[in-house]
RNA sequence: GCUCCGUUCGUCUAGCGGUCUAGGACGCCGCCCUCUCACGGCGGAAACACGGGUUCGAGUCCCGUACGGAGUGCCA
C-alpha cells in the first residue's frame, strides 16, 4: 500500500499480514460475558515471536512485519511502521534527497528555492506493492457552505494518495439533506478545488440522486433482517435523550422497537440492527488500531420516515459503488468508521482501507471556526496567495517529509503517504503560509507571476480597478517592473498595490512622507538630473545606471540623496524597488514627465 | 457523563530505545548587506505536559494523572 521502495525482499510477506490486516478490519468480538471465552489480547511480543527471528536493530530493509505505533494503548500492532529513512534508495535519487546532506548543518533555503525553481517532474516513480485493484480514492464535501481549508487539506490528501498510487480520486457531493444544501455551495466547491488544482476524476456524484439505489439496500437489509422499523417519533426521542443525559445514562436510542413483532401503523423510520455487546476494531492507517465498544454504537436511522437516505446509509452504498478503496478524511468520522464497518459486514461487502486524519485547529487551538481562518479558499485567493504555496502549506500541516519544508507537487506526489500523517491536530499559522507564499513568488518566472497576478486580480482588494487601467496601459511597465516587485511582496495582493505606481494618473498623488524628500533642494537636484536622463539613448537598465552614478560623480551627490526625492517623484512614495529599477520600468517618457510634473507643482 | 484520539521551542514539525549537549522551518531578537522597503547572509533566545514503571539506558515502550480535541442527531 503505502510502502515505498526498498523492501522488495520482504514484500510477500507483508502482503500476507496487509492482508490478514484487512480481513480483521470491521470484526465484532462478541462479548460472551464468561471470562474465560473472551478472546485475549495477543500481546505485541506474542506475535513477534511467531515470526522468524530478525535482528531489529540496524536493518537494512524496513521489517516485514508491522512494529508498534508510537502509543497506541489498545494494540499496539497494527501500523505499519516508518521506515522512511531506513530503506536504502534503489532508485535513482530524487534532486532533493540527492542534495539533502545525511547529517550535515541546514542547507540554505536559497539552495531550497533553487532546487524548487529547477527542480522537474519525477521522472521516476515510487516503487509500490501490487495492488490487487487500483486505489480509488473520494473527496466528499457537503454543500452546506463553501470550500473550509480543512477540506481543501482533505481533497489534498486524497488527490494526492491517487496521484502516487496511480489510481483515481471520485467528487462526490454529499447532498443528502437536501435543506441545507445549496447550489451555490455546489459551486464553491468545484471552484475551489479548481483554483487549488485539484482535479477530480470523473463526473462529480451528486450524492441525493443515488437516494433510490440507497433506500433499495435498506429495504435488502430490512428484509434480511438486518435492519428493522422505528415507530418512535422525532419528539419521544429527544425527550428521552435529554432524560438520559439528565441521570447520566447513555444517551443512545433505546431499541424500543428493535423487537416488535408485528408491524404498525404511521410513519416509520428503518434502524439498523447493530450488535449489542462486544466491540467493532477499525485498523486506520492514521490512528492505528482502534477498537470501539459496540455499546457506544447506536441502531442508526438507515431511512428517515420521509423515506429518504441518512448519511450513513449513503456513504457507505456510495463508497462501494464508486469501487473507493480507501477513505481518507478528518478524524471527527473516526467513529463513524465503525458504524460503516457495520453496515459493510451486513452486506457483505468490502471494507475500504481507512484513513482519519486530525483536524485543523484555529490559532487558539479550538476547532476552526469562521471568526478566525475556516474561510473557504475563495477567501485565499482573495488574499492573494498562490495555489502551489497553499498547497505546499496544508501538506505540512500533519504530513512532514523529514526536514523538507519547499516541496513542490511533483516531489509531493512522490513522497506522499499515510504513514507519515501525524496524529495531532495543528494549528493554521498565516504567518508561515505568508512566508511560503513569499517563496513561491520569488522563485517563479516574471510571466508567470504575471499570468497568477492578472488571473487572481478579479479577485483581489482593488484589483479590478487596476485590472482596467491595465487593459488600457498594456503589461509591459509591469513585466518590466515584476523583477524588483516581486522580491518585495509575499502575496499579489501587496504586489498588485506595490504595482499601482506603474498605472497611476499624473501628475502622481505624493504621500506625505515622501513630499519631505521634495523639499525645494530635492527638486533642484531632479531638475539638475533632467538633462542626463535626456541623453540617455538607448534606455537600458545598464545605461540608466551608469548615467546617474556618472552624474553624481560629477555633482558629488551621493546615490541616498538623489534617489529619495527620485523616488518620490517617480512613484509618489518613499517605498519601492530599486530606484535604476523604477526608470526601467517606466520607460523614459513617463520617467521625464513624472520628474517635469514636480517642477511645475 | 460515556467512548475514542492526542500532547517535542509561541507555531508547523524531525525523532522509529544509545549517534539528543533534542535537529529544521516560520515568527521573534541582534549584526551584516544597502538608494527606501524588502530579499539575502550570519548569529541568538526558545520545547520533550506531569508522575510512576520496563530497561544497563526512555523524547522514543507500558500504566496513570492533567490538559486539549472529536464523537455521542430522522446533520453530514
Amino acid at each position: 500500500m503505502q510502502r515505498r521502495q526498498g523492501a522488495a525482499q520482504s514484500e510477500p510477506r507483508y502482503q500476507q499480514q496487509q492482508s490478514g490486516r484487512l480481513e480483521r478490519q470491521g470484526e465484532i468480538k462478541r462479548d460472551t460475558g464468561s471470562e474465560s471465552d473472551r478472546q485475549p489480547q495477543k500481546p505485541a511480543l506474542a506475535l513477534f515471536e511467531q515470526r522468524p527471528l530478525q535482528p531489529l536493530k540496524r536493518m537494512d530493509s524496513a521489517p516485514p512485519w508491522p512494529r508498534p505505533g508510537r502509543s497506541r494503548r489498545s494494540a499496539p500492532i497494527c501500523r505499519p511502521a516508518r521506515h522512511r529513512q531506513t530503506a536504502p534508495c534503489s532508485k535513482p535519487s530524487h534532486i532533493f534527497t540527492r542534495i539533502l546532506p545525511p547529517a550535515g548543518p541546514a542547507w540554505s533555503m536559497r539552495r531550497a528555492r533553487h532546487m524548487l525553481h529547477h527542480s522537474a517532474a519525477p521522472t521516476h516513480r515510487i516503487a509500490v506493492a501490487p495492488m490487487t485493484s487500483k486505489v480509488i480514492t473520494r473527496f466528499a464535501p457537503s454543500p452546506t457552505g463553501f470550500l473550509h481549508i480543512g477540506g481543501a487539506r482533505t481533497a489534498l490528501f486524497n488527490w494526492l494518495y491517487a496521484r502516487a498510487h496511480n489510481g483515481h480520486m471520485h467528487l462526490r457531493i454529499e447532498d443528502t439533506d437536501r435543506s441545507r444544501s445549496t447550489d451555490a455551495a455546489v459551486a464553491a466547491i468545484l471552484d475551489g478545488l479548481d483554483w487549488l488544482g485539484l482535479n477530480w476524476d470523473g463526473e462529480p456524484v451528486y450524492q441525493h440522486r443515488q437516494a433510490a439505489r440507497h433506500r433499495e439496500i435498506a429495504e435488502r437489509l430490512l428484509s434480511e433482517g438486518k435492519a428493522y422499523r422505528c415507530y418512535c417519533t422525532a419528539e419521544e426521542l429527544s425527550r428521552k435523550r435529554e432524560e438520559a443525559a439528565a441521570s447520566g445514562g447513555r444517551t443512545g436510542y433505546d431499541r424500543t422497537c428493535r423487537e416488535l413483532a408485528r408491524q404498525q401503523d404511521g410513519p416509520y423510520t428503518v434502524r439498523f440492527k447493530a450488535p449489542v455487546d462486544g466491540e467493532t476494531v477499525i485498523d486506520d492507517q492514521v490512528q492505528g488500531r482502534v477498537s470501539i465498544p459496540n455499546s457506544q454504537l447506536d441502531d442508526l436511522v438507515l431511512l428517515r420516515s420521509d423515506g429518504t437516505p441518512t448519511y450513513m446509509l449513503s456513504v457507505v452504498v456510495d463508497d462501494h459503488d464508486m469501487g473507493v478503496t480507501h477513505i481518507i478524511r478528518g478524524d471527527d468520522h473516526l467513529t463513524n468508521a465503525a458504524k460503516q464497518s457495520l453496515i459493510y459486514q451486513a452486506l457483505g461487502w468490502q471494507i475500504p482501507v481507512f484513513a482519519h486524519i486530525p483536524l485543523i485547529h484555529g490559532p487558539d487551538g479550538a476547532k476552526l471556526s469562521k471568526r478566525h481562518g475556516a474561510l473557504g479558499v475563495e477567501a485565499y485567493r482573495a488574499m492573494g496567495y498562490l495555489p502551489e504555496a497553499l498547497r505546499n502549506y496544508l501538506v505540512r500541516l500533519g504530513w512532514s517529509h523529514g526536514d523538507d519544508e519547499i516541496i513542490s507537487t511533483a516531489q509531493m506526489i512522490e513522497w506522499f503517504g499515510l504513514d507519515a500523517i501525524g496524529r495531532a491536530p495543528a494549528r493554521f499559522d498565516f504567518a508561515k503560509l505568508e512566508n511560503l507564499n513569499g517563496i513561491y513568488m520569488r522563485e517563479m518566472a516574471a510571466p508567470d507571476l504575471l499570468a497568477h497576478l492578472l488571473a487572481a486580480m478579479p479577485h483581489l482588494e482593488g484589483g479590478p480597478e487596476l485590472l482596467r487601467r491595465i487593459e488600457v496601459g498594456g503589461t509591459d511597465s509591469l513585466l518590466r517592473a515584476l523583477p524588483g516587485l516581486q522580491e518585495r511582496a509575499s502575496n499579489l495582493q501587496a504586489l498588485m498595490q506595490a504595482a499601482g505606481f506603474l498605472f497611476a494618473a499624473r501628475p502622481l498623488d505624493i504621500a506625505p512622507k515622501a513630499a519631505k524628500a521634495l523639499s525645494e533642494e530635492g527638486k533642484a537636484r531632479l531638475r539638475e538630473l533632467i538633462p542626463t536622463l535626456e541623453a540617455i539613448g538607448d534606455w537600458s537598465k545598464e545605461n540608466i545606471e551608469a548615467a546617474l552614478r556618472h552624474h553624481m560623480e560629477t555633482t558629488g551627490l551621493k546615490l541616498g540623496n538623489l534617489a529619495q526625492p527620485l523616488r518620490a517623484a517617480l512613484t509618489g512614495s518613499t517605498v519601492s524597488p530599486g530606484i535604476f529599477d523604477v526608470l526601467y520600468a517606466l520607460g523614459k517618457q513617463e520617467s521625464l514627465d513624472r520628474i517635469s510634473d514636480q517642477q511645475a507643482g
